[in-house]
DNA sequence: ATCCCGAGGG
DNA sequence: CCCTCTGGAT
């Protein structure tokens, strides 16, 4: 089976179990989808769902994050973890928002990725959920599933293991799909120990009982 | 101990 | 490639 034939069957198979495929980040619009991204860095959804509704009642708009105090936001991310760098992202990024992009958050991965603290698996969330575009989130989940199930040659390098998705995925399904592989990673194809005797792709996964 | 839907710097 | 930033969960 070729990797373009085991990537469809998983794409089915996936679609079946899990129905709807949507990020587990509470936001809404762009900038709001943008931060909490940069907040789930090394930190569960649920923490940041914890955090963002604070967050975004302290700073409702672009630009009171453009004048806000690091200190304040520092306060309100701390139990996210990574809190300093976070906090000066947020407030770095909207300043270049507000001050290169007119206000609006870019709708392209080179001016995605020009932001203080928004790289390619940032960029690709918000490409894919906020403005429709075909993208490959290549985060945790999707690089250690992509490599067990055998759609994958690499492991460790992200922007690799995107563009050899990005090769084999049909473009209108790969957002969806690396979603679900976020929701298989979670619930069935964990980190350390692998429920692969439940698993839906265990008759097409190369790692199936091997892990 | 080891991992969590990362990014930037060396 | 590697390391660091960092709190919380298991």
């Amino acid at each position: 089976m070729t990797k373009k034939q085991r990537a469809l069957k998983a794409i089915e198979a996936l679609k079946e179990l899990y129905p709807v495929a949507h990020c587990s980040l509470d936001t809404t619009g762009a900038l709001q989808l943008l931060i909490a991204t940069r907040l789930s860095a090394q930190c569960t959804d649920a923490r940041v769902n914890q955090v963002t509704p604070v967050l975004f009642r302290k700073f409702p708009t672009l630009q009171s994050f453009v004048e806000a105090d690091i200190k304040d936001i520092e306060d309100i991310i701390r139990s996210c973890g990574l809190y300093k760098t976070k906090a000066k992202d947020i407030k770095n990024m909207c300043i270049d928002i507000a001050q290169k992009y007119g206000g609006q958050v870019p709708d392209t991965m080179e001016d995605l990725t020009s932001l203080p603290g928004v790289g390619r698996k940032t960029a690709n969330l918000v490409l894919g959920e906020v403005f429709g575009k075909p993208a490959v989130v290549a985060d945790t989940h999707c690089i250690r599933l992509s490599g067990r199930i055998g759609l994958t040659t690499v492991t460790k390098d992200a922007y690799k293991v995107e563009k050899e998705l990005r090769a084999i995925l049909p473009p209108e399904e790969s957002n969806d799909f690396c979603h679900r592989l976020v929701y298989h990673g979670r619930a069935v194809c964990t980190a350390r120990s692998p429920k692969c005797d439940q698993c839906t792709l265990a008759d097409i996964c190369i790692s199936c009982g091997k892990v």
